[in-house]
DNA sequence: GCTTGACTTGGAGTGGGCTCCAATGCTTAC
DNA sequence: GTAAGCATTGGAGCCCACTCCAAGTCAAGC
């Protein structure tokens, strides 16, 4: 498969994906004779697997460390563990984080369907919420 | 509040409120007689809000434009309101996304336990897992 | 009044993560 | 075989969101 399709397939630019492999976020892709990638399916589980952590907003860091440990092979799983262990954590404090922030979107969002609801009704001049 | 009680308050650099009323994403702070930035309960509040909006990733932008309606106060609701509506499918696409990771991950790292449990017990030599 | 340390400004610099570019090479249709 | 439209590379550039800096001002203690 080469770089056109695969950036298709993903909605990743071909830009991206060359970006990746340099930077060692995924491992150097199987290549024809003539030096033009092309993606087996290994190369594009990595490229799923990275669109899954990426867009999920994992550092490239973390992940090219993770890739270059995996490379190493045998004796690194514990490392591997570590890294993803610390990741879920990040992950888990955002998540919290915006679970809070949607909350209080929510509340805004509803005060202003009440206060636009009384507009509506020919009752204006009730004071916006400031910045609650 | 003297800004530096204030970056310590919300554990937000000096630099960084400042950036943040520069660009106008906090309305401009009171100040002393000698231009001295003197937060009052509202400004806290701002801060407060902005820290709490742009820690769950919404991004500055957004907030600049929200606070820019808000100063200029009534007919400016209903902008303001879907603004905040967008910046929710935002938030919430984006905990979606990252919900899936998380089991992902969480999967990932159970294999991982797995693994080096097996190997513990001086049962080694099972292939780590690729990209799953 | 002088030092110390926190404050002010505008502007430059940084880091992360792409994104674009120029120069060049391969492939396919005519 | 040649033109169109893909691919390649290294390196520069860009955007976002800060972060730092220099040069100067202000405030509090001695």
């Amino acid at each position: 498969m080469k770089i056109a399709e695969v950036s298709q397939k993903f909605d990743i630019s071909a830009d991206t994906l060359r970006y990746y492999e340099r930077v060692g976020l995924i491992p150097p892709v199987h290549r024809t004779e003539s030096g033009i990638r092309d993606y087996d399916d290994s190369d594009l589980g990595w490229v799923e697997f990275i669109k899954c952590f990426r867009s999920a907003g994992v550092q490239v860091e973390a992940l090219i460390e993770y890739v270059a440990l995996y490379r190493q092979g045998e004796g690194t799983e514990e490392a591997r563990r570590s890294i993803l262990v610390e990741q879920r954590e990040h992950l888990v404090e955002r998540m919290e984080q915006e679970k809070a922030t949607l909350k209080r979107l929510d509340y805004k969002i509803a005060n202003y369907d009440k206060l636009l609801d009384v507009e509506e009704l020919g009752n204006g001049g009730a004071k916006g919420c400031c910045s609650d």
